[in-house]
DNA sequence: TATAAGTGAACGAACGTTCATTTATATTTG
DNA sequence: CAAATATAAATGAACGTTCGTTCACTTATA
C-alpha cells in the first residue's frame, strides 16, 4: 500500500496556525488552507475527520509542546524564588521561539475549542504547579495564597510582558517595545517582592 | 418620514455581542443576528455599513463605556495606592456588572477589528493613565519602571481574577472559583507590595 | 496485485450584501 | 383639521461567493 507523505500532516499544521493566527479562526477554511498546503480539500479529511477536529488536534499539539518546555529543570521541590525563575525563563524561551504558538493559543482561548482540547490531554501540568504553590506555602517561602491568587500575581504580569514582546508595540509614549534581560529581571523581582512572605 | 425605531439599533448591538461571546467572532452571521433581533438582514444595513462597520462600532462602544467608568473618582495626581485602589475597584465593579463586555473584548483584541476600532477613539484614557504613572515615580511612590512592567504588574493580576470569576472556574483542586472582597483585597496589597519602593 | 494515499470536481448550505417594494410617520397642503 | 404627500425605515427574496464536506476516481508503493 502507498504509505502517508509523513511531511505533509506537518506543513498542513503548520499552515493551518499561520492561517488562524493571521486572519483568526474565521479566517481558516478547508480549501484556502488545502490551496496554501498544496494538497486537495480531501487530503485534509485523510489527516483529520473534520474542520473542529482540526483545530483541536492544533490545540493539543501546541499545548503539549508548552508544557513539555515548561517543565524542564523544574521540579515541584524546588524552592520557591528558583523555581518562579525557571519556570518564567523556560515560558520565555519557549514563546520568544514560538510566538505563533502564543498568538495562537490567544485566538484559541477563548473559544470552545479550548475546552474540548484540555478535556483530551492529561492534566499532569496542573498538577505538578499545584504541587509547587502547596509545598512553598507550607515552607513558608510564599504566602499563603488561593492558586488562582497565586497564578495572577507570579505568572499574569510575564504573559503580558511576552504579548507586548511578540506584538512589538507598548503602550504610549513609547510606541515598540522589546522584552530585554533587564526589563524581565526587574518585573520577576518585583513579583518575587509580592509573594514572599 | 418614518423616524428611526430607537429601540432597534440597541437591540442589534446586544445580540451581537451576546452571539460573539457565545460563538465566537466567526459565529457572528449577519443572517442569524437579523433573525436573533428579529429583523429583516437588510435593516442591519440601514443602521451599519456592513459586518466590519458593525463590529467595530461594538467595540468602540464597549472600550467607552469600560474608560467611563473606569476613570470614575480617578485623578492622576493622586497617591500611588489610592489611585491604584480607584482603578482596581472601577474595573472590578464594571466587569462584574457587564461581564460579557470583557468576554467580547477578549475575542476581539486578536485580531484586527480591535486596532482599527482604537484608531478611532480618542486617546485620552492612556494618556491619563501615563501620567499617573510618570507623577507618583517623580515623587518616588512608585518603582521606576516602564510603562509596559508597570501595566503587567499593576492590572495583569487583576484582569486574569476577573477573567476566572466570569468564567467560574478557576484552577485545580478547586474547580470553581469566586472572586470574592477578600481575595481581591489580598491580590491588591500584594501588587502594591510589588510596586511600592 | 492489493491497499491506502491522494485528487479534482461537485454537493447543498450558509455566507455577506443588494434591491425592488411596502410601511409608517413627519410635514405640507387644501 | 383632515387629507395628501414626501421620505426614510423596514422588508423578504434573491444575488453571487464561499463554506465544509463527499465521492468516484487515479496514483504510488508494500
Amino acid at each position: 500500500m502507498r504509505p502517508r507523505d509523513e511531511h505533509k500532516e506537518g506543513l498542513i499544521r503548520q499552515e493551518a496556525v499561520e492561517m488562524i493566527v493571521r486572519e483568526g479562526l474565521e479566517g481558516l477554511s478547508m480549501q484556502k488552507l488545502a490551496k496554501a498546503a498544496g494538497v486537495s480539500p480531501a487530503t485534509l479529511y485523510i489527516y483529520f475527520k473534520d474542520r473542529d477536529d482540526l483545530i483541536i488536534q492544533l490545540v493539543i499539539e501546541e499545548h503539549t509542546k508548552m508544557s513539555r518546555e515548561t517543565l524542564k529543570d523544574f521540579d515541584p521541590d524546588m524552592h520557591f524564588a528558583e523555581g518562579l525563575k525557571v519556570q518564567w525563563n523556560n515560558r520565555v524561551a519557549y514563546y520568544l521561539k514560538h510566538p505563533v504558538g502564543l498568538s495562537f493559543m490567544e485566538h484559541i482561548k477563548h473559544s470552545p475549542y479550548f475546552e474540548k482540547a484540555m478535556q483530551q490531554t492529561g492534566n499532569l501540568f496542573p498538577k505538578v504547579m499545584g504541587e509547587f504553590l502547596s509545598k512553598n506555602i507550607e515552607r513558608q517561602e510564599l504566602v499563603r495564597v488561593s492558586p488562582e491568587v497565586y497564578w495572577s500575581i507570579a505568572f499574569a504580569p510575564l504573559y503580558q510582558l511576552i504579548k507586548y514582546h511578540i506584538s512589538g508595540r507598548g503602550l504610549p509614549p513609547s510606541s515598540t517595545f522589546v522584552l530585554d534581560e533587564e526589563k524581565l529581571q526587574q518585573a520577576l523581582e518585583l513579583v518575587l517582592k509580592a509573594l514572599k512572605p
